[in-house]
RNA sequence: GGCGCUAUCGUCUAGGGGUUAGGACGGAAGAUUCUCAAUCUUCAAACCCGGGUUCGAUUCCCGGUAGCGCUACCA
């Protein structure tokens, strides 16, 4: 008897979306716990394109999973389509038939469906199509009725079906509680539990660890596995991903936030959103947070999953619109942002600058790697999205600065004539300064002496000057990299909107 | 409705028959500083409810409640 199991060779794990929709959340982490599995055990990593319903089935989605993974960055060793393994699924299912453990229904499809879904009633099986003579369920089936294949159950009182699952532990479920599902369509296209089971079995997967919701499908795949002749695979259930309302995260309801590609778009590194992904249903045990891909795969074990869902900590003040807010920091989990933060400043400058170049170029921006080197030091510590390039460091990317209130010039506890005195200075001083930290330092500190003021009340102007707002990166620092000449040009700009009339 | 699963700070989690119930994010306060950020310090914040077992339950068992999942010829 073949064993699915394998338990003689290395784990054989796979991914198996189903391209009805964009890589969501969810996926993702079933696909990273999936990759960490496979690589903490020497095993193979295999991605299987689940895309047996031919009518939901969109090449839009195709691409937004093949997106969305080459994104993390993680890769698989093995990959197949089930579209093209029909065969396989009939042959199973031929087998299962042959055995007297699967019958023909005829039913018209959706013709139960009032039935089934009444007050009370709960649809486990059809008996007169369950309890039809073989000649006469062969008879119409080779009069060219249609009729759907339906899993006999073992209904008997008595009769269960046990599992043990990695996370959830030992399952088990009276035959008498399961109905008598499908694995065949009347269109003879197989279903998902059909072709799930019999590619699963075809591959030699060993650990199937997927989502929670097909916790209860598992005693039919059991069902099916021993049916085929196969001894099950190991099961590890993962707990789902839910918003904050507590229910399963979805486009529809919750928006863009649930994809993927959101989180790249929005200048995510995917080292570090799947870090946060993998601390949602799983824990190293050790307090550690911040993880390495590395560390990932050395404290990856199936026992360090959860029970419990984890919540995704986006806000949903909006639930059901598209949540697209001027500020995209307002739609993550804030633990995702920190976790971006943390690795953006733990990432090489040059590694740094590199990756926010061609974000800044995209927004139009003629910068050259060089000068993009000389920014990054200067904001790597005020960014948690790559995006936040765009609004941290704008002021050396434009040649003329957004108007500004003047009143922002004005130093604390100041007037705008102390601003504008400040300025002057500064325009008679810094020409002959050579445009480097400490020296810029020393003159601008020197400066403030003799107008009888604070250090601080002497840069407030100038930096509202040259940024066109009080929040900026350190002073000295961003004159150095925007260049004398840039520098008296703003300045200049500024004391005309002080004094309009030029008359000091 | 039936069946299955789950339940520790707002969120992610550690822990486990006797603990000051630990960490992180977020929040608050303070330190530092040319602003902001970063950094450092401090603070507030949790064992769903009811029984049982026990000398002792947040931890074990049972029940309840709540949430989630499945209950399709979707996956």
């Amino acid at each position: 008897m073949p064993d699915a199991s394998s338990s003689a060779g290395k784990p054989r794990v796979r991914f198996a979306p189903s391209p009805t929709g964009f890589l969501h959340v969810g996926s993702a982490r079933t696909f990273i716990f999936n990759w960490l599995y496979a690589r903490r055990t020497g095993g193979t990593m295999i991605l299987r394109l689940d895309d047996t319903d031919v009518e939901r089935n969109t090449d839009a989605s195709v691409t937004s999973i093949f997106e969305g993974l080459k994104w993390l960055g993680l890769g698989w060793d093995e990959e197949y389509k089930q579209s093209e393994r029909g065969k396989l699924h009939r042959q199973m299912a031929e087998t299962i038939f042959q055995k007297g453990l699967a019958y023909r229904d005829f039913t018209p499809a959706h013709t139960g469906d009032s039935e089934k879904s009444g007050a009370q009633g709960t649809w486990l099986f059809n008996p007169g199509m369950r309890e039809l003579s073989r000649e006469e369920s062969d008879r119409r089936a080779a009069a060219g009725e249609p009729f759907a294949l339906r899993f006999r159950v073992p209904r008997e009182s008595g009769r269960v079906v046990a599992f043990t699952d990695a996370v959830y532990g030992e399952q088990s479920k009276a035959g008498a509680d399961i109905e008598d599902f499908a694995l065949l369509r009347s269109d003879g296209m197989p279903t998902y539990h059909l072709a799930s089971c019999a590619d699963d079995a075809d591959l030699r997967i060993s650990h199937i660890i997927r989502g929670q919701d097909h916790l209860s499908n598992t005693f039919k795949h059991v069902l099916i596995f021993k049916a085929a002749g196969y001894v099950p695979p190991q099961f590890a259930h993962l707990p789902l991903l839910v918003a904050p309302d507590g229910t399963k995260l979805s486009k529809r309801r919750h928006g863009p936030v649930v994809s993927v590609t959101t989180y790249r778009d929005a200048g995510f590194l995917p080292e570090a959103f799947i870090n946060f992904l993998c601390l949602l249903g799983w824990s190293p045990k050790n307090d550690r947070e911040q993880m390495s891909r590395q560390e990932l795969i050395d404290a990856f074990s199936l026992e360090g999953i959860n029970r419990a869902n984890a919540v995704v900590n986006f806000k949903d003040s909006d639930v059901g619109r598209a949540p697209t807010p001027a500020n995209p920091e307002d739609m993550f989990d804030p633990k995702a942002l920190w976790l971006n933060a943390e690795t953006i400043r733990g990432l090489p400058v040059e590694d740094l600058s590199q990756r926010l170049l061609p974000i800044v170029r995209e927004a139009g921006f003629n910068v050259t790697p060089e000068r993009m080197l000389q920014i990054t030091p200067l904001i790597r510590e005020r960014i948690k999205l790559l995006r936040d390039v765009l609004t941290a460091a704008d002021f050396f990317f434009v040649d003329q600065l957004p108007p500004y209130d003047p009143a922002e010039l004005i130093p604390q506890k100041g007037d705008s004539a102390m601003a504008l005195k400040v300025l002057q200075k500064a325009q008679a001083v810094l020409p002959n300064v050579e445009f480097k930290h400490d020296p810029l330092d020393q003159a601008l500190r020197a400066a403030a002496q003799p107008l009888g003021i604070k250090a601080g009340q002497m840069f407030q102007p100038i930096r509202v000057a040259v940024c066109g707002r009080k929040n900026a990166p350190p002073l000295f620092e961003t004159l150095a990299v925007l260049g004398k000449e840039t520098t008296l040009e703003r300045i200049g700009q500024a004391i005309r909107k002080l004094d309009p009339s030029g008359s000091a």
